[in-house]
RNA sequence: CGGGGUGUGGCGUAGUUGGCAACGCACGUGCUUUGGGAGCACGAGAUCGUCGGUUCGAGUCCGACCACCCCGACCA
């Protein structure tokens, strides 16, 4: 390809408002353009780069016997309403009409196509199992897009669907997507950490997230360097040493004024803040309000608490007229003498006695109330967040905490969705089974960011060569001038155009400044950078640079060409920087 | 949706008490230059996010709206 004819454009600064390293780059370096928020182009280099991330995910869903199809972007919206989420999920699955009045949806997902597609093609136990997968555009009209291809609203995401005769099977092809998922991100030279995690609007049995560590990551992950123990945070849980166990004192009122948070009151009291209770007031998407006590040095994860109520679209905070109305005052509440709230108390707190909780009176707190005695709770389930240095629940050591960025997850979805489109199969005793479906995602887009953010110095992307959009970069330098340096750079890439679509090269044929063409060779990333000049030549053919090592050797005309041919094994064999240095 | 921020040629920005919309880069033409973001000359390119208001006069002041970015609640 000559970059002269590229449709792309360098920019020289930085955009204004782009923070990750990988989105400034993407942009930088001409592989990606914004349409709208959360919405963007791939160019022409984007494009080269997602497919080779697509292939590499696609040979590894081939290895374990998946099937590649192509399910519709655009569902009836019977098709989610018959499995309940069309009513359960909320803004982010887009709902419109079509020109005779249906009701359509824009797919975030294909779990309702396959179970309608499992009824419809699967009869008996000897078609089973199977797995299917496409590459298909999701739109999921996100609350925020944010840091380029990380989070975007319409992506292209490899959804694969396990389809097995019972929960035994699942299991199979779980582990077989799991060592799937291993392997592509290795390919992909990404560093993965696989934790388990909620199981979200997919409603399964289990579910594991492969995360990237990355201090911009948006989920937090608690890990246990000892034993290796790794949890999202969603779902981690912490054993917390309970409290000494005294006996229930008699509850009394105590004036606390201006202690409207756990720390001023704690203060005030003179007691830590383990001895008291806080609450949280949230609504769920059905206007039930929510009580959540923790104790007070703890956070509430709203996650744990939202599948503590069954809060399918998630939690929002309640205003003062909502906590005012269940007979509770902000600042100082507590479930006691309240009415019309769900009361979810952790467990912690149900296993520690005689805490400080608020009076439901301006400038008052209880002392030595007690749960089940003072107040009836609802629900009791641990719904606190994981801090540093809690204990490992494996081991018993302390755990860290880290941000990640969810390359790709795995689901044990059940029978959910079979149950759902009637997808049954008739089982060697003559029977009627529902089919056991598992779901598997990896979002291409995201993975590209994510190598660029593993990938990447302060001259610009280093990609790896299975992921690189061109297999090396030519920089011809004065090839207007001397005919022998044209007619070289046009073999090389001559040569290049004939070896195979990946084994292109990207020729830079523009009559620009040395500067500039190096510059931007840096920028772009290719593995390998190509030097012709009449220097080179003098020194005896062709410069070449690694672009992660920065080694650089001259190499004989023929030896480059072998290396454009060869792939990346051949490359290899090349004893790069071992030649005379220039 | 809550909080914060930004909207001025393609990109990055300046624009004072309201008074001809400016600079660098990029772009076009010509000449020179050619191993690390070249030089000179000429040139094209902006309804100053949108709508409304104040004013003799608005990029600038006021109001509303929109878009985008960043921080929180959701997900690949």
């Amino acid at each position: 390809m000559r970059l002269s004819h590229l449709f792309f454009s360098t920019l020289r600064d930085d955009p204004a408002d782009v923070e990750m390293p990988s989105h400034r780059l993407l942009l930088r370096a001409g592989y990606i353009r914004p349409l709208g928020s959360g919405i963007y182009s791939l160019l022409p280099l984007g494009k080269r780069v997602n497919d080779r991330v697509e292939q590499i995910i696609r040979e590894e869903q081939d290895r374990i016997g998946g099937q590649e199809m192509e399910m519709p972007v655009v569902h009836p919206a019977d098709v989610w309403r018959a499995s309940g989420r069309y009513d359960a999920i909320g803004q982010e699955l887009t709902r419109f009409k079509d020109r005779n009045g249906r009701d359509m949806v824009l797919a975030m997902t294909h779990e309702e196509v396959v179970g309608i597609l499992l009824a419809d093609l699967v009869k008996s136990y000897r078609q089973l199992p199977m797995q299917v997968y496409h590459f298909q555009t999701k739109w999921r009209d996100e609350p925020r897009a944010r840091a380029g291809l990380i989070r975007v609203r319409e992506f292209v995401m490899k959804d694969a669907y396990s389809c097995d005769r019972d929960v035994a099977g699942l299991d199979v092809s779980y582990q077989l997507q799991n060592d799937a998922y291993v392997r592509t991100f290795e390919r992909l030279g990404l560093k993965t950490v696989a934790v388990s995690s909620d199981v979200g609007i997919m409603g399964g049995t289990e579910a594991r997230e492969f995360m990237v560590l990355n201090p911009a990551g948006e989920d937090t992950l608690v890990l246990c360097e000892a034993c290796g123990y790794a949890a999202n945070r969603q779902v981690a849980h912490i054993e917390h040493p309970a409290a000494a166990a005294e006996p229930p004192l008699p509850r009394e009122e105590v004036a606390t004024p201006g202690t409207t948070t756990i720390a001023t009151l704690a203060r005030f009291l003179d007691i830590p803040e383990s001895k008291t209770a806080k609450a949280a007031f949230l609504v769920a998407g059905d206007g039930r309000l929510v009580t959540a006590i923790v104790r007070g040095d703890l956070e509430v994860n709203e996650t744990k608490l939202a599948n503590a109520v069954g809060a399918t679209t998630g939690l929002r905070p309640a205003t003062v007229e909502e906590i005012k109305a269940a007979g509770m005052e902000p600042g100082y509440g507590s479930p006691i003498g309240a009415h019309d709230t769900v009361v979810v108390v952790d467990d912690l707190v149900a296993r520690s006695p005689n805490l400080v909780a608020g009076a439901n009176r301006e400038g008052h707190h209880f002392r030595n109330v007690n749960v089940g005695r003072d107040f009836e709770p609802d629900v009791v389930v641990d719904i606190v967040n994981a801090r540093e240095g809690d204990p490992c629940p494996v081991c018993g050591q302390p755990v860290i905490l880290r941000n990640g960025i969810e390359v790709g997850n795995i689901f044990k979805l059940g029978t959910k969705f079979s149950d759902a489109a009637g997808a049954t199969y008739l089982g060697e005793d003559g029977r009627e089974h529902p089919i056991v479906m598992g779901s598997y995602g990896i979002g291409v887009g995201r993975n590209v960011a994510c190598v660029v953010e593993d990938h990447h110095d302060e001259k610009g992307i280093v990609w790896p060569e299975e992921v690189a959009p061109y297999a090396a970069h030519l920089v011809a330098l004065g090839a207007n001038r001397d005919p022998q340096v044209a007619d070289v750079a046009e073999r090389l890439h001559a040569v290049g155009e004939a070896a195979g679509y990946w084994r292109h090269i990207l020729y830079d044929d523009r009559d620009e400044s040395p500067g500039v063409k190096f510059t931007d060779a840096e920028l772009l990333g290719m593995p390998w950078i190509l030097t012709v000049s009449p220097r080179s030549l003098a020194a005896g053919g062709v410069e070449v640079t690694n672009r992660a090592t920065g080694e650089r050797s001259t190499r004989s005309i023929e030896e480059v060409e072998a290396l454009i041919r060869g792939g990346s094994g051949a490359a290899a064999e090349l004893p790069m920087g071992a030649g005379p240095r220039s």
